[in-house]
DNA sequence: ATGTCC
């Protein structure tokens, strides 16, 4: 894809598109990557994240991360940071799956021990923590007890036996957003989510064993620190939200911002996915206090099966998750909207920032970063295809470019119909085993869209994510088993 | 992403 003639070369891996780009942008898009990604980037990007340009309040920039892809009215990448007072909040700009993240676990064990009993451990992760479109979950709770989930999040499983105290320390916002508040929650939301704490789901979402391998440790300190310590050091990464739930809130919300956006408030967009609300208004405020309930179901989603998968280690290898040091290195979300104090011009201001595929990276010294990662900056993790490898990453100081974002994943190249077409499920698991990953999928074809080469390379998007000063690496994890939904 | 269209 040509560049447009209008974009501005900033830096090897920062690329402008002025105000001029189009009328009514409020503040310049910057988008971030290698020419070679920037080339590849699907042209709905341009589109998209200039027309966030346009939303009221926004400041600075309307941003995109590396791995930057059209999705539903913001591009997944998009970072957009609203003024709290004159700003809006958008649905289009957090995702369907609220608090989509990624959580890091690791074990003491090392590849060696963990080989011979790699097919029994995936096999029985694979039957303990359901995935697949619709899975339910063998949580029962009421209708009621959901409801404190969503606004106890993480906190509500450990005091329910289902994780330990120091989870939620490493858990972003410690497992639990303050302000959720589930009568802003709608009955269908509740149905849909009730039966749904402890399953992974279906699409990109995954469970993956993975090894530490030393030539792949990049920065020995900062990997020490994050627990990595014993060469080919096994670990535990999975990705996954908040379900039905946070897909039915934002569906809620979206009709209600359709309604009132113009008639209301005067706010016209230039794309009907982009519905928004002043923040402050009685509807913004709404969205926002059962958004958090999407971002705390998602916490005690990926703390439900962090216990699981625990409980399947120490069945399959005799001993109790302490003796294997399953301690949690963190717990990082990358479709979320959270008022943050950024530095603006000399002035701290309070925003509204808006990550939608873009993953948070606080740096060093910043107010939010667990105490054992205070010094250094808080834990990145970013999941690659399932072939390909994850990258643990740290925040730096750097990142106050992009409101201390970066980003998520690979970022896919390929239509899912396409990858259907091109790969079947069957043959890529046994093409997968062959290379020494075993995996289990609730669907063929949903492996099939999976597949590595749908995907950009991770090491492009990780590669652009550094060499622009956002995030640093630390270690590359290859996957050797993986549970995807 | 998603009871992949109420």
């Amino acid at each position: 894809m040509p560049l447009p003639n209008i974009i501005e070369r900033i830096s090897d891996t920062v690329w402008e598109l002025p105000v001029s780009y189009k009328p009514g942008m409020r503040v310049p898009a910057r988008i971030y990557g290698t020419e070679k990604l920037i080339q590849a980037m699907d042209e709905a990007v341009y589109d998209q994240i200039t027309n966030v340009a346009t939303l009221p309040g926004i400041t600075k920039y309307a941003l995109c991360m590396p791995d930057g892809h059209s999705g539903y009215g913001f591009p997944i990448g998009g970072v957009a940071a609203m003024d709290t007072e004159e700003g809006i909040i958008s649905p289009g700009g957090i995702g369907f799956d609220i608090n989509c993240g990624m959580r890091l676990v690791m074990t003491n064990l090392t590849y060696n021990e963990v080989k011979p009993h790699l097919k029994e451990l995936v096999d029985k992760l694979y039957k303990k923590i359901p995935a697949g479109v619709g899975s339910t979950g063998f949580l029962k709770v009421s209708r009621d007890e959901f409801r404190q989930i969503v606004e106890q999040g993480a906190h509500w499983c450990v005091k329910h036996g289902y994780g330990w105290e120091e989870d939620l320390e490493m858990t972003e916002e410690s497992g639990c957003i303050e302000g959720a508040d589930s009568k802003k929650i709608s009955e269908k939301a509740i149905d849909r989510g009730y039966n749904q704490i402890g399953t992974l789901g279906s699409g990109n979402h995954y469970l993956e064993i993975q090894v530490a391998r030393r030539e792949y440790i990049m920065d020995e300190k900062l990997a020490r620190v994050f627990g990595i310590t014993v060469p080919d050091q096994i670990a535990v990464m999975f990705h996954t939200g908040s379900r039905g739930f946070g897909h039915q809130v934002a569906t809620d919300y979206l009709q209600v911002f359709l309604k009132v956006m113009q008639s209301k408030y005067g706010i016209s967009v230039l794309d009907r996915e982009l519905a928004s609300a002043p923040f402050n208004s009685p509807e913004g405020k709404d969205y926002y206090a059962a958004m958090k309930c999407g971002i705390n179901m998602s916490f005690a989603n990926r703390q439900l099966i962090l216990h699981r998968i625990r409980e399947v280690f120490s069945d399959v290898f005799g001993r109790s998750p302490q003796d294997m040091g399953m301690y949690m290195v963190y717990d990082v979300a990358h479709n979320t909207a959270k008022v943050e104090n950024h530095s603006i011009n000399g002035q701290t201001k309070k925003l509204l920032v808006h990550r939608k595929g873009a993953t948070r990276a606080f740096g060093p010294g910043m107010e939010g970063v667990p105490k054992r990662y205070k010094e250094i900056g808080q834990p990145v993790i970013i999941g690659g295809s399932m072939e390909t490898g994850s990258y643990l990453l740290v925040g730096t100081s750097g990142g106050s470019q992009t409101f201390f974002s970066t980003a998520h994943g690979s970022g896919r190249t390929m239509s899912r119909s396409k990858a259907k077409k091109t790969w079947r499920g069957e043959t890529l698991q046994h093409e997968m085993e062959a290379r020494g990953i075993y995996v289990r999928s609730a669907s063929w074809s949903g492996l099939a869209e999976e597949a590595g080469g749908a995907y950009k390379d991770i090491n492009d998007v990780i590669e652009a994510a550094e060499l622009s000063g956002i995030s640093k690496r630390v270690a590359l994890f290859i996957p050797i088993g993986n549970v995807k939904g």
